[in-house]
DNA sequence: CTGAAAGCGCTTACAG
DNA sequence: CTGAAAGCGCTTACAG
């Protein structure tokens, strides 16, 4: 900047003004500015600028996810777009359900300055952003609620989806209905349970834990489980998976036992190939999309200077009915 | 800083030396140095270390991407865990193939003064970034070569899977094998096409444009192309597709016909239920992971001082044989 | 309308 | 070993 003023003959103040758009610049001094700005390439640094300005925004938010090469990929898309509108550009890194790794990313995020903070909480406390909070970062966790911290937070509608499944298999006939779920610890698992549990209540059906299998934590697990539920003396006519990986492996194994015509199946999650598998694979679709919009949404709320009290947010799923959840009974 | 000395009662520049972990402050300062910092909760801020520290590193990259919620995401994840051993995060955007939008976002990175940028390029000219690039910036470009600009890149090897899903088909005994090509303007695509040539020539087989359909853009036209190209007088009995999307619209189709038995099938990328599908779908996987590693790493080597000429590493691909690649002809 | 100067939060020679 | 001071690239009252 010294250098462009140099160039246009001017202060550096000058060149300040006009890189910044004001319009107290005579004309012809703030051509001469631009043309020297061209002239040297010269781009602003907005590091320093954030250092200086009044209001330190640095129009860069923090975005810690369990794997952006996994379940966190929409949701990070829909973090952009918001973002985006407003020239804010994330910083973004995979927890891997690491609770200190998510801590670790979000402070190395926010010793960056960050205007905002979205993070998809895994360890057992998230009151860590709490400093920067009161120096008015705003915080936001999504897909989980957080632990010890009153903060705002975007949910996708778990029980409602997992009702939704099952009480469409129920509807359909089936009195049988079995829950393949991944591990309690997991909020989402938790409240899939719950769902799939007052599905069963409001058609006054007895909850039986044999029909259920919890903590299945991969395909082969979920396979396993669907294998040895189906063997057993009552074997459930449907089955909720209540995970994308346990659909996987479900599907596999009703293949392998010749039953994937006979056994009803809805999975949480929707896949790619649902469509070409036989039979196409009935789903509960959550929007990834829009619960990563809602998040960052309730994020620019609070820098827009909402005060009010926490929110929460909850994103509806969808049944998208293909033909494994419609087998009747 | 300032509180924080106060409060420890030494200078300024005293802490700056605690937080740094120089060990030329006496012990007992420095204790109440860091007694003072946690007292205070004070966190560096690193965009000021930055801009006042000699080498000028921000510790955060810039990356773009086609779309971080689609094809990039194990990318992203590549470069990501790279950048992670080195305390780098990365900032990241979608450019969903627009070149304006390519380079609005690396030059949003550039002006937050990322250490280097990974792009994936999509528009005609990358040479924007070349001012900070003679600054110091590493710039390395992935999936496809950048134009007009000599830069480093990584990529997969398009030509070399094509050439491996053709030959696997033509090893079967299939002497017609069609080819589902994307948009003619994609590099990824020609390279796809080229492999697929060289296989026919290795066989000593012509090139029959009648077996090849191009340009398609999504499963439905993919599904379209395929169901032309199997209605016509020389159907061919086997087919390579060149991208997920043609896949799924491709199985599509072959299933509608009732020839997924029939007519062999390699993809190019694997898909997440490739192995509920009936036949299971025999892919030409590519290692997006590795891709992303590759990139990161020729980044952080030209961080590291190498000043070498441009480099172009090419990452291998696997055929994965499940059985639609196997029918005989 | 324009410039000289202070200062954002840090690091780093330079003295002592 | 420690501190006072300069300065990184900018913005912004304050004069003029």
């Amino acid at each position: 900047m010294k250098d462009v003023g140099a160039v246009a003959g001017v202060s550096l103040a000058t060149v300040s003004r006009v890189v910044n758009g004001e319009d107290s610049v005579r004309p012809e001094l703030a051509d001469k500015v631009r043309a020297a700005v061209i002239l040297l390439g010269y781009r602003r640094d907005l590091t320093a600028t954030n250092l200086r300005r009044a209001d330190r925004h640095s129009a860069s938010i923090g975005v810690v996810v369990e794997d952006v090469s996994d379940r966190s990929t929409r949701l990070l898309r829909g973090i952009e777009t918001v973002a985006r509108r407003r020239g804010v550009l994330p910083l973004v890194g995979s927890s891997d359900e690491d609770g200190a790794r998510e801590r670790e990313l979000a402070e190395a995020s926010l010793a960056r300055r960050v205007d905002g903070l979205v993070v998809v909480p895994s360890g057992r406390d998230h009151s860590y952003p709490q400093p920067e909070r009161d120096a008015g970062v705003a915080v936001v966790f999504v897909d989980r609620p957080p632990a010890h911290i009153d903060a705002d937070c975007a949910l996708s509608d778990n029980a409602g989806g997992a009702f939704a499944a099952a009480a469409h298999l129920l509807a359909a006939g089936h009195r049988r209905v079995g829950f393949l779920g991944g591990r309690e610890t997991s909020f989402t698992t938790r409240e899939r349970l719950h769902g799939y549990r007052r599905a069963l209540e409001a058609n006054r059906l007895p909850f039986d834990p044999a029909l259920v299998r919890m903590g299945l934590h991969d395909s082969r697990a979920a396979s396993e489980a669907a294998g040895d539920l189906l063997a057993g003396e009552a074997a459930p006519t449907a089955l909720v998976s209540a995970q994308d990986v346990i659909t996987i492996g479900t599907v596999d194994r009703l293949r392998t036992l010749d039953l994937r015509n006979t056994v009803a199946l809805v999975g949480f999650d929707d896949l790619v190939l649902a469509d070409a598998v036989d039979p196409a694979l009935t789903v509960v679709a959550q929007d990834g999309d829009r619960l990563g919009r809602a998040a960052a949404e309730l994020l620019f709320a609070r820098l827009d200077g909402d005060r009010g009290a926490a929110r929460r947010v909850v994103v509806l799923t969808t049944l998208v009915v293909r033909g494994s959840g419609e087998l009747r009974r």
